[in-house]
DNA sequence: TCAACTCGGATAGAAAGTATCCGAGATCAT
DNA sequence: ATGATCTCGGATACTTTCTATCCGAGTTGA
C-alpha cells in the first residue's frame, strides 16, 4: 500500500493557502516547498476539482482556499488527490472455483471484505478529525509561534 | 492508495489452511480460488518469508501454517504481502526552501506526518484485532454453517 | 539409487505514478 | 476597446511499481 507523495504537497499547500486571504500562484507554493512546480499544478488542479481551493486566473490570480480551514479536513484532501476508491477492492473470488458460492448469497460482503472496510473506515475516522487550521496550529507550536508568521511574512513578500 | 489484490488471495489461502492439517499445494489452493497459479505462488512465498506458512518440499508437500489460525491476524498477513513500510512517507520538505527549517528542530516528525501516521496505526489496530480463525468462523456462520465443511471435505479429496 | 514432485527466486509484460509541456481563458494597463 | 501578459487546465512522454510467468534447486517417497 502506498500513498503519493503528491498528498504531502497538498496538505502543505492548503496549510501555506490557509495563511494567506490573497491568491497564491502555484509557482510560489513551489518555490516555497522546493517542489517541481510543474507537478504540484495538477495537485492543484485535482483539488479545485474538488471545490476545496478556487483558483483564480489572470495577472493577480492563484489559489484561495474555498472554506474556512478549520472546516477542511485532512481526509477531504487526501480523498481528493488519491481517490474516493477503497485501497481494498474484493474480487469475489468466493463466487469462482470448484466451490463457487452462488451469487443470491452474496448480496452483502463477505467477511473478509467486512474487515477491510471497517479498516479502512477507522483510517478516515482519524484523518476527518484533523482540519486544516488544526494543522497549522500544531506546526506554529512545534516552531514556538514562528513559523506561521513566517510564512505570511514571505507571502507578504514581493512578487518577484 | 492502492492495495495489491494479492492481499485477498493470501487471506483467503491462510483461510483454506486453517481447515487442514495437512500440507496443501499452491496448485491446489489457486485451482480452488479460481487464479493463476503462477503468481499466487509468488505471494505464498512472501507469507513463508514471513514465517506465517510452513513450507514442504517433495511428492506430498504444500503449505500449512505455522500456528494456530487464531494467533495469527489480519496485519500480519497484510503486513507479509504488501510490506511494512508506511503509506505516508514524509519527504522532509520543512526541511527545504526559502523558509527551510534547521535540521536541529526536525528530530521528531511534524504536525502533519503525526497525524498521518496516527491514521495509520488506526487502520493497523483495526487489523490486528482481525484472526484468521476469526475469518473463517464468521464465513461459516455467514454460510450457515456449510462453507468450512464444504471446504474440508474438498481437502480430502483426490490429489488428481 | 532414481524419478517425480515441490517450492524458490529470477525473468518479461502491463498499469499506475511521476514529471513536463503548451494552449485556453482571464485580468490589468494602455 | 484593445492588446500584452500572466494565470490555470488538460493533454503528452518517461519512470517506477505491480502483475503475470517461467524454469532451476532441493526434497520426498518408491
Ligand atoms: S467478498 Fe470475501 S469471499 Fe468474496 S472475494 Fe471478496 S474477500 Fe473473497
Ligand atoms: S515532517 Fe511534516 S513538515 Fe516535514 S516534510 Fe513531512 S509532512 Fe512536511
Amino acid at each position: 500500500m502506498k500513498l503519493s507523495n503528491g498528498v504531502e504537497w497538498a496538505l502543505h499547500s492548503c496549510v501555506t493557502l490557509s495563511q494567506s486571504r490573497a491568491p497564491v500562484r502555484a509557482t510560489r507554493l513551489a518555490e516555497l516547498h522546493g517542489i517541481p512546480q510543474a507537478y504540484l499544478a495538477k495537485h492543484l488542479q485535482a483539488l479545485s476539482r474538488a471545490e476545496i481551493v478556487h483558483a483564480t486566473a489572470g495577472q493577480v490570480g492563484g489559489y484561495t482556499l474555498t472554506r474556512p480551514a478549520a472546516s477542511v479536513t485532512m481526509l477531504e484532501v487526501v480523498q481528493a488527490i488519491d481517490g474516493t476508491e477503497p485501497a481494498y477492492r474484493c474480487t469475489e473470488i468466493r463466487q469462482r472455483g470448484p466451490l463457487a458460492v452462488p451469487a443470491e448469497q452474496c448480496e452483502r460482503p463477505c467477511a473478509i471484505a467486512r474487515a477491510m472496510a471497517a479498516a479502512q473506515e477507522a483510517w478516515y475516522r482519524a484523518l476527518a478529525a484533523v482540519s486544516i487550521a488544526d494543522l497549522a496550529a500544531a506546526i506554529d507550536t512545534d516552531s514556538d509561534g514562528t513559523a506561521m508568521a513566517d510564512v505570511r511574512r514571505w507571502l507578504a513578500g514581493s512578487r518577484h
